[in-house]
DNA sequence: GATTTTATTGCAACTTTGTTGCATTTTAGG
DNA sequence: CCTAAAATGCAACAAAGTTGCAATAAAATC
């Protein structure tokens, strides 16, 4: 199927309407395998004359509708990741964070679901009920 | 020891200049076991007419010093909080991040080192340093 | 205690990131 | 094709954080 059937598919099963914005964004977001910031996004999409304010609304829409998520960088404003998807067109969430120390991009790297979760050390009241990783070291770009 | 003593000699210990606004900032840390936002620590100082740019550049020189770090919160500012440290004033930085989905206040909590880190599934090329943990929950103060 | 050097501070002004309001345009259902 | 609702684009705004520079404070030395 061609790549845009597959997206207005999507996007309908998100319950989203199908919009040039969302199918270009929808695009720039899974053609990298890094989060990528508002600015990154709009460089990408110079050509588009896409709206900065339109750019943001669309973000917050796919977090909201679960199909992308935010991770705080180090400098001062979001990255913004699709949700890795598996062969059934399912959106996980489970997964964590590789921030590269050398040249800072954020990956999504699928995480093994075991119950490999740290407990708080003699910490009463807390009731946990999901945990995300960030894991920091060195890229295969920057190896 | 009395507590401002103490204060002197950890800033000393750390290779900083003791001054009014460092014991201030320290003070403040140090009195509550939730991450703090820059106007969170304004309002608990407000008697002191600390200044706003002195205040960011006391966070700063802490994390980096490392004696404290910054957590992204949900909203568009940082958190700041002192890292934990152990009964030889060593500076532990090892520990977990509590988010509280109801009040969205965030714990800094020791967590047991071991090898529970989670590996990346068959993603090559990755150097894995450190990791951070972010857990989410319900804290003993919503429970 | 005085002096000097360097770091810190306080203020105004600025920059960056993200939001709001509203008129216009687009999407999708009928 | 029509209509209703959602999405968009623009100007204006808000909030968080930074920069530049003169004044002040800390600490070392004498």
């Amino acid at each position: 199927m061609a790549r845009n059937k597959q997206y207005h598919q999507f996007l309908r099963q998100c319950g989203l309407k199908v919009t040039s914005t969302r199918l270009l964004v929808l695009d720039v977001l899974m053609s990298t395998r890094t989060a990528l910031s508002h600015s990154d996004i709009l460089d990408k999409t110079r050509g588009s004359r896409l709206d900065k304010v339109t750019l943001y609304r669309t973000l917050n829409t796919f977090i909201t509708h679960g199909i992308a998520h935010k991770v705080a960088s180090e400098d001062r404003n979001w990255l913004y990741a699709l949700h890795p998807i598996d062969r059934n067109n399912t959106v996980r969430d489970d997964h964590a964070h590789f921030i590269c120390d050398q040249c800072e991009r954020i990956y999504c790297l699928p995480v093994q679901t075991r119950n490999s979760m740290p407990a708080p050390e003699s910490e009463e009241g807390f009731v946990i009920r999901t945990h995300e990783y960030r894991l920091h070291g060195i890229c295969p770009q920057c190896h």
